[in-house]
DNA sequence: AATCGAAGCTAATCGAGTTAGCTTTTGACC
DNA sequence: GGTCAAAAGCTAACTCGATTAGCTTCGATT
C-alpha cells in the first residue's frame, strides 16, 4: 500500500490545515507531523507539498496577511467617517489578532526573507491601509510611516496583553483606545513632518 | 563518575548560560540540552536547577525584563529635558532589542502565569517610566496608558523590522521617529482624557 | 565517623523533523 | 488500449531535544 487512490492534496491544502492545527493546538501545533495527520497522510508525504518546517511557517505567514487584510475589509465596510475608519481598522486588527492567537504570532514572528508572494500579499495589505489614510491629507513617506506605526503599535499591545505582561488593574481596552487616539491625533493635529522641533 | 568534584551551579548561573546560548543561537539556542552543555553538565542534571524548558524560559524573560531597565537606566543618565527623556528611552529600548534579539523574543512573548518574580521584575520597568512621564503632567490611569503604548509600540515596531515585515524603500530610522515624535507630541498637546470626541 | 540533601550521572523513553528509497496512481501521448 | 514519467503516497531509519527514573558522590553538619 503506497499510494492509495482518492483525492490528492493541494499546497493550499497544507496552509489550511496546517491554520486549523495551529488554531486547536497553539502555536506549538505548527509542525509537519501534526499537519500530516491532520491531512490524512503520513509526515514524509508533506514533504511532496512544502519543503520542511521553516517553509510551512513561511506560507501560513503569508496566508495570515491576506486572511488579516480580507478581516479588515470586512470590518470597515459602510463606515465614511475617516476618523472612524481608524478606529474600525485598529479594533479590527486587535479582533482578528485575539480571535486566531497563534497564527497572528505566525504572521508576524516567522522569518521571511525576500519571498516575492510575501510582497504580493503585503502589497494589498499596504494598499488598502493607504486608502483609508488617504483622508487625512497625509503624503509620500510620511503614509509609510503611519502605516508601520499602526500594525508596529496595534501588534505590539495584543501581543503584550495575550502574554499577560499587562498585569496593572487598570482597563486593556482603555489603554487600546488612548492608543488609537493618539494615532488619530496626531494624524490629524499635527503640522507637516516634524512637529516636536517646530514649536 | 556520578558527581564530579570542583564548583557547583547556581540557578542564576543557569539563566546567564540560557542568555548566552540565546545570544549565540538565536531564539532556537535556548533549551535545557543547549544550555546543559554550556554549563559544562549533562542535560538532566539541569532538572535540579530549574523545571523544564518552560521554565528556564519563564526565568530568562523575568531577566530580559531586569536587564531591559537597567539598561535603560544607564541610557537616560544627565539627560534633563522631559522630551529629550522620551526620546532616550525609545531609542534605548530600539538598541537593546536590537543588540539582544532573541532575548527580546523571549522577553516579550515567553508565557507567564501570575509569576511573583514576573511582578517584582515588571515593578521596576513601571516604576523607572512613571518617574520619566511625570513631567507631562499626565495623572492616575493615563500613567499606565502611556506606558502600555511607548512599551507596545516599541516593541511591536522592532519585531516587525527584524522579522522584515518592512519592506518598503523608506527609512525605518525616520518611522520610528515618528512614532517616538506621536507619542511626545500627544502628551504635549492632548487635552484631558478623550481628545478626539473633544472637538 | 556517620549521615543526608544537593548536584551530578547513566540509561532509557518519547516525540518531532528529516532523508532515502520504494510503490502506485494519474494523466499525457503514442 | 498501452506505455511511461511525474506526482503523491508509503515504510524504515536516523538525529536531536526534552524528560523521567534511579543511582552515585560531594560536602556540610552533627
Amino acid at each position: 500500500m503506497s499510494r492509495p487512490k482518492g483525492q490528492t492534496r493541494s499546497r493550499q491544502d497544507v496552509v489550511d490545515a496546517a491554520i486549523r492545527c495551529l488554531q486547536r493546538d497553539g502555536e506549538s501545533g505548527l509542525g509537519v507531523n501534526r499537519v500530516a495527520h491532520e491531512l490524512g497522510i503520513r509526515p514524509p508525504s508533506i514533504y511532496k507539498h512544502i519543503n520542511g518546517n521553516d517553509a510551512l511557517r513561511r506560507a501560513v505567514a503569508i496566508e495570515g496577511v491576506y486572511r488579516l487584510t480580507d478581516h479588515l475589509s470586512h470590518q470597515v465596510q459602510g463606515i465614511a467617517d475617516h476618523r472612524l475608519l481608524i478606529r474600525a481598522i485598529a479594533n479590527g486588527i486587535r479582533q482578528f489578532f485575539h480571535q486566531y492567537p497563534a497564527l497572528h504570532a505566525i504572521t508576524t514572528a516567522a522569518p521571511i526573507d525576500d519571498d516575492p508572494d510575501y510582497e504580493v500579499a503585503k502589497q494589498a495589505f499596504v494598499a488598502f491601509s493607504h486608502e483609508h489614510l488617504q483622508p487625512f491629507g497625509i503624503e509620500g513617506d510620511e503614509v509609510i510611516h503611519a502605516i508601520r506605526v499602526l500594525i508596529s503599535a496595534c501588534h505590539g499591545f495584543v501581543m503584550l496583553e495575550r502574554s499577560q505582561r499587562f498585569t496593572a488593574p487598570q482597563s486593556l481596552d482603555d489603554s487600546y483606545e488612548w492608543m488609537i487616539d493618539t494615532l488619530i491625533f496626531t494624524l490629524e493635529h499635527r503640522p507637516q513632518s516634524r512637529p516636536v522641533e517646530a514649536e
